[in-house]
DNA sequence: TTGTACGCGTTATCAG
DNA sequence: CTGATAACGCGTACAA
C-alpha cells in the first residue's frame, strides 16, 4: 500500500530520484536497480500522484472536452456520446485524462479559467458556432486548442470530415440517377459543417450545369421538426429528390412525405447525412453519408496531444474519410462507394 | 497576468498567507486588507492553481463520472448526455470539475487507479451491472462513490428513481383500463433497474388478483431490436396490452405490432418507460413513465459532494420522482398524474 | 490580525 | 550511474 516515491525508495534501498527515474523510463539507471525498483513498484501497486507531477512539471495530463450543448435536440443522436468515447479512449491510451465541460451559458467556471488554473493542458472544442467568443478567448490566452469541425478562426487546429466533398458526392449520386429537381434541407448557417454541406450541394449542381434554385432550398436547424417543416415547404415546389444535411432532418422529412401520401423513392427520393443508427431502420432505409464520431473524437484528442508535445508548429488539420451508404431511399441499389477524402 | 499567490502578495504588499486566506474566505483577516487584496486579485485575474491546492490539501476538487458504455445501443438515446450534463452542472456550481471515464474494458487507466492517484476525490458510477467488480474495488479502497441507480452493494450511496413503484403504477393503469392480458418486455436481469421494473409489474398484477404468466414475459436488453424480437414472441400468446421496460424497446415492439397488421391501441395497447424525446413523436404517441436524467445526474453529483464533505455517515439514498405521461398508445386520455415516490 | 516556516509528492539540477 | 537538494504553488499550524 506504499504510495509515495519516498516509500518506494525506502523499501528498495535506493533514493527518491532513482525511483523517479525508473518510473519515468529514464535510461540513466542500471538494469539491475531498475529491475529491483520495478519489482517493489509492482508489489506495492504504486502510482505516481498526478497532482504532484503536474505541479512539478508545470503542466497537467488532463485535457478538457468542451461541448456547448445548449439545444436539447443536439442530444437526440449518439453523435456526442460517440465523440466523447473516442476522445476518452485516445486520451487514455496516451496516459491522459478527459475532463468534461458542457459549455452551458451560466456555468461559473468558464473554460478559459479552467485552462489558466493549470488543471487542463489543452482543450477540445466541439459544436462551436461560427466565431465563438469562448474559442477566441482560449486562443488569445495561448491555450492549446483543437476544434472538432472547421472553426471560423484560421489559427486553430481542427479535425473534420470532408463535408463539402461528401455533400457534393451525395448530390452527384442523385443527379446521376436522373433526378433533376434536387432540393436541399440545409443545416443552420451558423454551423460551418452546414455551410460546407450546402456548398457541396451547389458544387454538384453546377457540375451538372444546373443552377441553384432558391425555392428548392430550406434552412433547418438539424432538428427533426425543422426537417418536417422544411419538407412541407419544399413539396410545394415539386422536387423529385431531397438531400437533407442531417439524418434527423431526413427523418422529419420522411414523415412529412408520408403524410402527403407520397412514396419513397418512387415519388420522391430522400437522402441524408450522418448515418445515425436510426438511418438503417427507417422505412425505407435511408441512403446517407456515414461519418464516424468515435474516430473523430479520437483524432481530435490525438491531435491535441501532438500539439501539446510540439507547441511550435502552425495549425494542423486532420480530415477523416466518410462513406457513401446507398440504401433504398434513393431509388437505387448501387454498390457502396467510399469517398476517399 | 500575475498568477501565483506570491505575486499577488507582492503586488498588494501583504504576505502569501494573507492572500491565501482572502482567497479561501478565511474570516481571520481585516476587512480593509481583504478589500485591498481582492482588488488586486480581480485586476490580475488570479486563479489558484488547482494542482498545487490539491497537493497541499491532500484532496482534489475533481470528481469522475464512470459510464461503462460497452453496448452501442445504450448510446441511442439522450439519457447519458443528459445525465452528464446534470452532473457537470452540479459539479460546476459547487466549484468542482467533472472528469469522464468510460469504463470500457481495455482502458488502461481504470478508475480505481485514478482515484488512488489523487486526481479524483470521488466517483459517480452509472449503468453498472449487478455486482460490478470495479465498483467493488472502489468501495474496497475507500473511495467515495455514488451510484446512479440502485447498486448491488448495500454500502454504496445512490440516487435513483422509484422504478418498482413507477412500473407498478403504470401497469395498474393498464389494468384499470380493463386490460387483462398485460405482457411485459423486461430489461436485462443484470440491471437492477430492470429487475425493479419487473417487480413493479408483478406487484400490480397481484394487486388485481392476477397471476404472473411467464408466457407473457420476455427479457430484452433495452435495445430496440430486442423489443421487436420480444414482441414477435409475445404476440403468439395474444396479449391485449404490453408494458415495455424502456421506450426504445417499445419502439421496436411498435414496429413489430404494425408489421403484424395490428392497431394501437385498438388491438393492443402499448406503454413504455423513460419518456425519451422520441416517445411523444411515435405513432401513436407513447404512454410512458417520465424520468429526468438531468436531475438524476445533478442529484448524484450533489450527493457525492455531500459525502466528500462528511465522509462519516452511513450510505445515503436519494429517490427522485417520476411522472406518468398518458398518451394515445394506451387507449385512454386520462389526465396526467404524478407519481409521488 | 498578520507573517514565518514547513510539508504535500514529483521532477530537475547538480554534485559525486 | 546515483543521491542530495531545490523548486513547483498552495494551505496551515505556529509564532508574533
Amino acid at each position: 500500500m506504499a504510495s509515495t516515491l519516498e516509500e518506494i525508495a525506502e523499501l528498495s534501498g535506493v533514493s527518491r530520484s532513482t525511483v523517479s527515474r525508473v518510473v519515468n523510463n529514464d535510461p540513466r539507471v542500471s538494469e539491475a536497480t531498475r529491475e529491483l525498483v520495478l519489482e517493489v513498484v509492482r508489489k506495492e501497486g504504486y502510482r505516481p500522484n498526478l497532482a504532484a507531477r503536474g505541479l512539478a512539471l508545470g503542466r497537467s495530463n488532463v485535457i478538457a472536452a468542451v461541448i456547448p450543448v445548449g439545444f436539447e435536440n443536439v442530444l437526440s443522436d449518439p453523435y456526442f456520446p460517440s465523440l466523447l468515447q473516442g476522445m476518452a479512449s485516445a486520451a487514455d491510451t496516451n496516459d491522459h485524462f478527459l475532463m468534461l465541460s458542457l459549455g452551458e451559458p451560466g456555468f461559473r467556471h468558464t473554460v478559459d479559467e479552467i485552462a489558466r488554473q493549470g488543471v487542463v493542458a489543452g482543450v477540445i472544442f466541439s459544436a462551436s458556432k461560427v466565431d465563438d467568443p469562448l474559442l477566441e478567448r482560449l486562443v488569445a490566452t495561448g491555450t492549446p486548442v483543437v476544434s472538432v469541425g472547421r472553426p471560423y478562426d484560421e489559427r486553430v487546429s481542427y479535425v473534420d470530415i470532408d463535408n463539402r466533398g461528401s455533400a457534393r458526392q451525395m448530390t452527384t449520386q442523385l443527379l446521376r440517377l436522373g433526378y433533376r429537381r434536387v432540393a436541399l434541407i440545409a443545416g443552420p448557417s451558423f454551423a460551418p459543417a452546414a455551410v460546407d454541406r450546402s456548398d457541396g450541394y451547389a458544387d454538384a449542381l453546377s457540375g451538372f450545369g444546373l443552377r441553384v434554385d432558391e425555392n428548392l432550398i430550406y434552412e433547418g436547424d438539424f432538428s427533426e421538426a425543422s426537417g418536417r417543416a422544411g419538407m412541407r415547404t419544399l413539396l410545394e415546389h415539386r422536387p423529385d429528390a431531397v438531400f437533407s444535411a442531417s439524418d434527423r432532418m431526413a427523418a422529419g422529412a420522411l414523415n412529412e412525405i408520408r403524410s402527403a401520401g407520397l412514396r419513397i423513392p418512387e415519388d420522391i427520393a430522400l437522402v441524408g447525412f450522418d448515418d445515425m443508427p436510426l438511418a438503417a431502420e427507417m422505412e425505407p432505409p435511408l441512403t446517407t453519408v456515414r461519418q464516424r464520431p468515435h474516430q473523430l473524437g479520437a483524432a481530435a484528442a490525438t491531435l491535441l496531444l501532438d500539439l501539446l508535445a510540439d507547441p511550435t508548429g502552425s495549425p494542423k488539420r486532420v480530415i477523416l474519410p466518410t462513406e457513401l451508404i446507398v440504401r433504398a431511399s434513393c431509388g437505387s441499389q448501387l454498390n457502396q462507394e467510399t469517398l476517399s477524402r
